[in-house]
DNA sequence: TAACAGTGTTAGTGTAATCTAATTTTGGTG
DNA sequence: CACCAAAATTAGATTACACTAACACTGTTA
């Protein structure tokens, strides 16, 4: 029921969580908006999207996500929150970059690079102190010839 | 005549450059067998590739990159390499896994982030000793809590 | 040199994703 | 409450990519 999601269903998925977040009830028109694609392929995506259990759809009707999407969402969306912190912080993008950016590379990025990520942050803020006293985050961004503001 | 290559693509003239390199002559099914399909839907990508002037392909024949085919791979591995060099050397990814993990990441990363972690790169090369005395790789084992050999 | 094994291509099918155009439903309003 | 515009869906076409099965070519070898 649930073997693995296409890039463009997660895409969906993703902005469903967002705008169910933001404006609570979620519409094709919306979505549409959001992704940037026309209101016929966001009906097919949604039509998948309930096949698999990830969403409650019925024609006509707002939709939302069933338990299932939530914790598929729950997964995506702390992936994508590390690429993000990685790319802002790490690699010093501009904010938006970086969310644009993650939105990309979490569809093909493995658990198993998303976690060193993690662990990578996680260690940096612990000890940048001993690393390079002072902030580590200007350390990075030397190492990539930028302003830190 | 070329406007971006779908990821399959991209997949199919980085496999061709590689057993050019290491084999000469680049068969179809030396090209199904490294990538992993039939040896039919070789042949479709061989078309579409010759329809953007990056192979020289006549039916039956072995297959050899264009200029503007190898003009592509040189850009398309220099990312590679840097990639992968990045997963293995601050993320401490097995070898291995780094370079598979590349391949996946290659075709969704933009220039601008490869750029940033090339950067990143060389100032850790240039100046390790100076942000943490010793092996600066040490530093990013430790990050990863794992052993550096 | 005739035949065969292996290599390569074509034909036909299926799935995923997108679009436009036509149709259906909904919900607000005169 | 009947109607209309907006919203949503369906129908039908297209593109990309993969597969299987059938067919064509090639080069080696008996």
């Amino acid at each position: 029921m649930n073997p693995k999601l296409s890039m463009s269903l997660e895409t969906y998925l993703e902005a469903i969580a967002e705008l169910q977040a933001r404006h609570g009830a979620v519409r094709t028109s919306d979505l549409a908006e959001c992704i940037g694609c026309k209101r016929s392929s966001v009906t097919i995506a949604l039509q998948r999207l309930a096949e698999k259990g990830l969403i409650n759809y019925q024609v006509y009707r707002p939709v939302t996500l069933t338990e299932a999407g939530t914790q598929a969402i729950t997964r995506l969306s702390r992936f994508h929150g590390i690429i993000e912190d990685f790319l802002e912080n790490v690699l010093a993008l501009p904010p938006d970059y970086a969310r644009e950016e993650a939105c990309r590379l979490e569809h093909s990025m493995s658990k198993r690079t998303i976690e060193r990520m993690k662990n990578f942050l996680d260690f940096i803020r612990e000890n940048g102190d001993e690393i390079a006293p002072g902030k580590i985050s200007e350390v990075f961004a030397a190492s990539l010839k930028i302003k830190t503001d």
